[in-house]
DNA sequence: GGATCATATTTCACTGGTGAAATAAATTGT
DNA sequence: ACAATTTATTTCACCAGTGAAATATGATCC
């Protein structure tokens, strides 16, 4: 619907890689519309994507509990905003915070009975939607675009890494 | 990396359309991280990527020119981010903005020399970039990922379609 | 010519998130 | 036992974007 406009940076500028530059385009606009599909589904329930995740993480931890510092690294956060987090998923219940009995500078979160409770209710209904995005989608495409996008995903991560060297 | 998380939720909720979810989870990751690799770029041009998607979309236009609710459409910016992105962009003499000869109502946005030299040179250097990312992957390959990220777009649209409906 | 509609801007309060710096408290190393 | 380090929190100022409401101005309809 809007391929046009790159169609027309292309003649401006020929040594743009097109096929690689579309597949950006696509990457970003898919990606983005996916979240943005996400966060509306979270905006119903009340929750931002960082809080489902880290409720997420936890309940499938084995024990269902963490630290901050750990969360952190999972959900790539910053300190700052992972003691927000706690401090909305605490308000309503859903986890619980504790100092650690072993290190007793760390604090221990928990998610609740009433935490899992809320994952297990919040899950199903994503699922439809889940299964209607793949619509059409043969076994072989599936497992074709999660090769593809591994792929990528595997590039993105040596860029990266090159980059921090 | 992280795959693990996932494996046990699956444990926890077998009715869990497991590849699909995998996919959903790719997508919103390597989407997630494009879009920050993109925004890092920018931000070494003091650039934001509303203001940069605006600027682009006025060097393709075939004019060089738009107005404030056409790059509302567009960019799916609100009017009034739309009013700043034109502030910013004005102040760096990329743009320019007057009223319309024929309907004086409306604002002729309009890209500079100065704003089609800035984006000659923005782009290239993202060029290398983009190739690397692709690097590995043969033609086909490519348009393997365009058809299925397309297929996806497309079942996105039919979703939101339904539920505008 | 006056009501209505369209376009753009301004103001304002808000959201989700970032990052630095200061502080508190506990552990570790020696 | 004391310094250094680790972990978490608080405070603060910021960024990009949202959305509603009010305003200004110009166009259109009849």
């Amino acid at each position: 619907m809007m391929d046009e406009g790159i169609e027309r940076m292309l003649e401006a500028i020929p040594q743009l890689p097109v096929e690689q530059a579309r597949l950006c385009r696509l990457m970003l606009m898919v990606g983005g519309r996916m979240d943005e599909a996400l966060d509306e589904k979270l905006k119903s329930q009340q929750l931002i994507d960082s809080e489902f995740l880290t409720l997420l993480i936890l309940y499938s931890s084995p024990d269902g509990s963490s630290t901050p510092g750990e969360l952190c690294e999972f959900t790539s956060q910053g300190s700052t905003n992972m003691t927000r987090i706690g401090n909305a998923l605490v308000k309503r219940g859903l986890i619980s915070r504790g100092a650690s009995a072993e290190d007793r500078r760390r604090v221990v979160i928990r998610i609740t009975a009433a935490g899992r409770r809320f994952v297990l209710k919040m899950l199903p209904p994503m699922f439809p939607r889940v299964e209607a995005m793949f619509a059409g989608f043969s076994a072989t495409e599936r497992s074709q675009l999660s090769r593809l996008l591994r792929k990528l995903a595997k590039n993105l991560d040596q860029l990266d890494a090159e980059n921090a060297s």
